[in-house]
Formats: structure tokens, C-alpha cells, sequence
DNA sequence: GTTCCGCATGAATCGATAG
DNA sequence: ACTATCGATTCATGCGGAA
């Protein structure tokens, strides 16, 4: 069984050693924006490209061991430009991967509706990652019904998607409280998403650099679990992933490497527990 | 020289044996969504899984040789599912086109707001298709003004003030003759685009299956070529790049196998045309 | 209290410059 | 020649202050 002392945790280290502590199976979901290929070997961290692959696949090892049959594994990642051309590690990556074991369900879109300035000759800016959804065999569990979006009058605001999602999310939260306005939601009709993601980047809010949002590992946690699953993050950073399973309702296991962003996810975690408290 | 004979013309036959017959570096443009791979043999048509990397290099290889030193090669394809995974015969191609000296340079999203509906267990309705920008060398044509779209703000303001409309309305006036207005106006109205294209799959006409759709092929033409211009397409289908070439002022070449599909082609251009001509 | 304007700020990328 | 650093470019978003 899983020590409880891991449980709604950040743990530091490299998670391929914290990894080796936690027993089989015993992950609902894994969900990650690992560290992307840096050419620049001087920096501090940052993994080369050519050795990315290398460096990724035992860590994938170690995760395949200890999710659970049914469970999922989404990778947010995107290659960069390099020398006028996009680099093919993730490519790379995927094929590994499967040779690993994997199966590769699902290549979902996250389209950024802000993203990154600048013009350049040769591309315009790039506004897509990818979420590649991994699982260990082709019957797993999604639930379907926890994305649906509101469709009508607010799907043909289009640019206003986000917004619409962020608010049934708030809904939802006041679930327990005011049926009233949620049942005025659901009476509205809803359809299933699709595998494009529209959720902008969490912009200049505090000191946070929200490269990973908090928006976007709550849709996969609701899409691949249920309240009281288990998520683990082995890349957590500065700790969305854990801040979306606090707001949802799950446990967590989140790991990084670096002291700095351990103590920005420990940090952003208390005070979101105390909140729920409050 | 390209004969003459070829010019704006639908040839029928393997794209491979009528690449033969172009000389080097004459087209500006190649752009094509080739027939997808196919797992079941008993279709008439398709390529299977197994061999598509092997049928497509020869043919790449021709594309190459034909293509102008500064020209680029838009491949719009999408790995379906099977057995309840994607595919990676396209990764494959990506890589195997690489080695053969073509550049990576972008991968452009396209992204089908009104996809095919469905539903299935282990995932959501697929809105999305690689658009796969290669180029022969990192420097090429691109002319970004062409597809610059409206700002955000200038979406937004322009329903609650009518004095803008009014504005762009009285610039495009002038558009034929004063450039540097246009310019200006271009500058505070319009924005460049991303690397994610939001276009529906339904077109106008009735006919067509709208699996590629015109508006597809002209956005990559606007971007990537000038009135004039050559653009090739070796796997034209029913002739949604034609079509676009024609209401664009550019010159094409298509090629298509299927007798079937040239006569569909054939007839819309001459259509196309007789309409332009009017 | 609204609305509006200005401004800082990003998982960016290229080309030039410096070592 | 090759690598590391820097400046220029650019836009959606949310915040704060002003009208």
C-alpha cells in the first residue's frame, strides 16, 4: 500500500529516485509538464536534447510500474525551434515510448490563445503544445461527462470558451452549497469536447511563471479520475498540479527536483488547503 | 522550362511517374494532403501502414527536385486511430523526411471547429490535422502580411463603436492606391497569426466531401506564394487547390490517380474558371 | 460602481555581436 | 568555426489608476 506519509505531498528529489519508493500500482493518473529539452549545456538544469530520450525512459519506467492498469499518463510537451527547425526528440520520444510498453491513445491540443510574442521570418508564433495521452492497455477509465462543455449561446461566443469553462468550474465548486445555479446550469445542454484544448496561460498574476496552468491538469483530472483517486505529478514545478487536485478534490504526489520551486508548490499548497478550510 | 502544356492543368496518373516529367526547381509551392494510410487491404485504394514511409520517400524525393530552392512543401496529414492507438507512421515520415534533407521547419495545427461527430469510449471527437511545413533550406519565401487577421481588441471594439467599421471600411477603399495608409491601418487593426488555423471543414459546395477544404490550400498559397506563382499538388483529389490557385491568381499543377476524382476535379475548375471569366 | 486606458509580463525566436 | 549572450520584435491578458 502507499506510505501515508507520501500522501498530498511534495517531495524533493530526482523523481526517479523518489519514484523507486512508492509501491505498484497505485496511481489513478500521472500528469506532467516535464523540464523540455534545453541545447544550452551550461545551464544549470535543463536536459540536452540529445540525450532527452535517454534521460526520459527509465523515469517512464518507473512511472508505467506504478500506475495502475486502467490508469493514464499525460505528457504536456512541445519541441522547440532550433537552427530554423523544429527539434524531433518528442517524435523520438514517442516512438520510445511505445516500444516501452505504452500504448499512444490520444494526441490532445492545448491551444494557447495568448501565447508568446515576437515575429520572426520564418513562423509565426507558437501557440500549441502537445498532451500526449499514454496508457498501459487499451481499456482504461475517462470519465466523459465531468468535461462537458456548455454548448448554444456560448459556444458561439468563441472567444469566450475559456470563460465560459472557468465559470462551471466555479459552479461546480459551490456545488454543495447552491444547487439553485447549477441546476440552472445543467439545464442548459452540453456537449463532449474534443481532443483541442482551448485554456490561455496564466498570465502576469504574483510572482508566478504559469507555463502550466492550473487549468489544464484539472481537465485531465476530471476526465481520467474520481474524487479520492490518486494523481502523481514527477514533475510538479510550482505546483498546479497539486493546487488543481486540492480544488477537485483528489490526493496528490507531486516531486521536483529543485529546492526553489519545492518550496513555491509547498507554499501555494498550505494556502490553498487553508482556504479550502475556510 | 516547364512545358507549357502542363500549366494549370489536372494530369492524371502516379504522382511519382508525372514528377518525372518537371524540371528542377520550378515550383514555388508543393502543397498536399495525400491519401491517409490505411489498415484494411481490402479497399481498393490506400496504402498500408507498413509501407507508407517506403511509398512516400520516392515521391518526396521528387517533390525535392522540383521545388525551387526557396520554396516550401505543406503536408497536411493525420494519423487515424487503430486498435485503440495512433498510429506513428507519421512521426516516421516526419524523421524519414529529415534524413532525406528536408528542414522541419514548423508544424502548423489545423484546427476543424466543426469536426465529425461520433462518440467513443476511450476518447473525445479528433478536431484536429498536421499541417507539416518543410522547407529545402532555413531561409525561404514567406510573405506574412498576406494572412495577417484582426486584433482581439479590434474584434472587441468594433461592436460597441461604430466609428471603427466605418474606418476600415474607408481605408480598404484606398487599398489599390495608397499603400502607406493601408499599412498603417494594418498595423493598428490586424495582428499576425499563430500557428494554429481555425477553419470549419464544411465548404460551399454541395458536392464535396470538404475533408480538404479551400480554404486550407489558399491560406498556405497567400502565405507562401505570389500572384504568378507556381503551386503543385501531387495528390489533388478533387481540386481544392486548383481552386484556390484560380481565385488567387496563381498557377498550379495537380495530380491525381483516381479517374474518378480527376473528372470531379477537372469539371470544378473549368467551372471555377468560366466564373472568373465572367 | 462602471468603463476605459496604460502598462508590465510571459516555457519564444532570430540575427548579430562578443568571446 | 563554434558557442554563449543580448537586443528587437510582438500580443493576449489582468491589474491598477483615472475619468
Amino acid at each position: 500500500m502507499l506510505p501515508i506519509e507520501y500522501l498530498d505531498q511534495i517531495l524533493v528529489g530526482d523523481c526517479l529516485d523518489l519514484l523507486r519508493l512508492l509501491p505498484n500500482e497505485c496511481v489513478d493518473l500521472v500528469i506532467t509538464s516535464p523540464p523540455y529539452a534545453n541545447n544550452r549545456k551550461s545551464t544549470y538544469v535543463g536536459i540536452p536534447i540529445s540525450q532527452y530520450v535517454d534521460w526520459f525512459l527509465p523515469r517512464a519506467a518507473e512511472l508505467k510500474r506504478v500506475l495502475k492498469s486502467d490508469g493514464s499518463f499525460v505528457l504536456n510537451i512541445k519541441e522547440r525551434a532550433i537552427d530554423g527547425e523544429r527539434g524531433t526528440y518528442v517524435l523520438e520520444l514517442i516512438l520510445a515510448l511505445r516500444n516501452q510498453g505504452w500504448l499512444w491513445t490520444e494526441e490532445y491540443i492545448w491551444h494557447k490563445k495568448n501565447c508568446y510574442p515576437g515575429k520572426w521570418p520564418n513562423r509565426f508564433r507558437d501557440a500549441w503544445e502537445r498532451c500526449l495521452h499514454f496508457t498501459r492497455n487499451r481499456h482504461f477509465k475517462m470519465y466523459q461527462e465531468a468535461v462537458m462543455v456548455p454548448t448554444g449561446d456560448w459556444a458561439e461566443t468563441r472567444l469566450h470558451n475559456l470563460s465560459a469553462t472557468d465559470r462551471m468550474r466555479d459552479e461546480s465548486k459551490v456545488q454543495s452549497g447552491f444547487g439553485k445555479k447549477v441546476s440552472n446550469w445543467l439545464g442548459r445542454t452540453h456537449a463532449y469536447p474534443t481532443n483541442v484544448l482551448h485554456m490561455a496561460t496564466a498570465c502576469s498574476n504574483r510572482n508566478h511563471s504559469a507555463a502550466f496552468p492550473e487549468t489544464l491538469p484539472a481537465w485531465f483530472i476530471k476526465l481520467f479520475t474520481r474524487r479520492g483517486d490518486l494523481i502523481l505529478d514527477p514533475f510538479i514545478g510550482s505546483g498546479a498540479s497539486a493546487l488543481a487536485c486540492i480544488d477537485l478534490g483528489r490526493h496528490f504526489i507531486g516531486m521536483e527536483l529543485e529546492p526553489t520551486y519545492v518550496r513555491v508548490a509547498r507554499t501555494a499548497v498550505e494556502g490553498r488547503t487553508e482556504g479550502d478550510q475556510q
